[in-house]
DNA sequence: CGCCCGCTTGAGCCGCTTCAATGCTCGTGG
DNA sequence: CCACGAGCATTGAAGCGGCTCAAGCGGGCG
């Protein structure tokens, strides 16, 4: 997906640079740059470029220029197979960075697409290496950054390997209400950017059967939701449904 | 999975040092590195740590200190669900890199274990990055290696997506003949180092799963496998198997 | 040689998909 | 302002692909 969280709490204030809550201002605070470097890197941040709902970012094959950080707003990112399916590799919001998979080729190898009205801040790949050798702590927070964003993909991949559809959708809303929390936005109550079809993608699910947990989990109070507006009713309800497959076939299917 | 490979052809020799076929040599020839720079860099490597078969190389939650590449033999790597389902993430062979998921927090994620007897060439992590600051060609190929393990990674997140079991086997199939292939062995005739469990848990399938879609594939001709021995018997048409989906539907369900 | 672990194969079942119909919401133009 | 339509969401019924459970086999290693 090439997203990933940067920084664990976003509160810290970076004011040293006119872009105000800049995606990249969370940065400089944990690779603790000194002022001056810090000015360095904001001198080669591209900042504010927006970006229109259901417009892309860019698509599968464009050659990589700038990475870039959300400011504001929500990006899927998905990849078509070689026959046409299409596969959502995660959803980016504020803070988190896109295009870490085309370092490798140069080229794009996924489309980015914005799901609301966005704002970006964007930095050429070439700046973002110069700045890595005369700025060692710049070096190394890229790489953790890189890293996290391997450490989610496996995530993904475990989740898209052993779970089953209830516990994969119930992981997504939980890891959704995580997110918004940690950007200071209620965790509880929140609104899906996203069709059930893209979610289902994402969960290797198809959209009918993401609609029915989602009904089913509304049944059963865990959540309430009304087409794209969620209120997550029982964290603790959803994270036991997770990891719950030999408790339930235990109570379901043992009765042989 | 933290695996990755490295570079196209692995036929470049650099003989420099007394490591023959060094799993690092493939680093300094597509990083362009000067004679002066591949003796730093070759300085660093700890070389030829064996491994023996069935033996952690790391468990999860162990430090990070360095990162190795596989001079022979095979690694699995995989990691444990909270509530103790395996997840296979991925297999790494000669030449591929292991550790990169373990940077972003300094510990590792994974498990990771000889399926055979292996030798490994190791570097420390802070020795890499320092010399990444004194080596930008070094650098940059570092970072193209994690981007391609994003990319890899984003693949098997396509293929547990999106692709039936019978896919994913082919692909699975054909992915091995190509590393086998690239490293100068035969991508014809090889032995599969893992279990029918392994390659279900890497694929999202059941062990039975497998070992009945590898009976379907040998009784089609397509492959000729005994216990582990495999042997592919048309690589045209595996691949054609992949992305036969809509092919195969119009043949067999359309009959409504 | 014998045991154990891994592989194969079968039968039945369940979870998710497929196909289909209806409802809801929002944007657009008359 | 409302009527309309397109796209998204919901819900039902039926089918199938992969899973579960179970038994038998074979090969390698002690």
């Amino acid at each position: 997906m090439s997203t990933v969280r940067l920084v664990g709490s976003l509160q810290s204030r970076v004011p040293q640079n006119g872009c105000p809550n800049c995606g990249f201002d969370s940065w400089c605070v944990p690779a603790n740059l000194t002022s001056l470097e810090s000015k360095q890197f904001n001198d080669r941040i591209e900042h504010r470029r927006p970006i229109k709902r259901s417009k892309h970012l860019h698509l599968a094959g464009a050659p990589l220029e700038s990475l870039y950080v959300i400011n504001s707003g929500f990006l899927r990112t998905s990849m078509a197979d070689s026959d046409g399916r299409e596969q959502v590799m995660g959803f980016s919001m504020t803070g988190e960075l896109v295009g870490l998979d085309a370092i490798g080729t140069g080229k794009y190898l996924c489309d980015s697409i914005a799901l609301e009205d966005s704002s970006l801040c964007g930095m050429r790949y070439s700046d973002l290496e110069e700045l890595g050798h005369t700025i060692p702590a710049l070096q190394h927070h890229f790489h953790q950054v890189m890293s996290a964003e391997i450490t989610r993909d496996h995530g993904i991949m475990a989740l898209l390997g052993v779970m089953s559809a209830e516990e994969r959708v119930a992981t997504f809303l939980l890891n959704l209400s995580m997110r918004f929390s940690a950007r200071g936005y209620s965790g509880i109550n929140f609104r899906l950017p996203m069709t059930r079809q893209d979610i289902g993608s994402y969960l290797g699910l198809k959209l009918e059967t993401v609609s029915r947990i989602l009904s089913h989990f509304n049944n059963i109070q865990f959540i309430s939701i009304n087409q794209r507006d969620i209120e997550i009713k029982s964290i603790q309800k959803l994270r036991q449904r997770i990891g719950a497959h030999e408790t339930t076939c235990s109570s379901t299917r043992r009765t042989k």
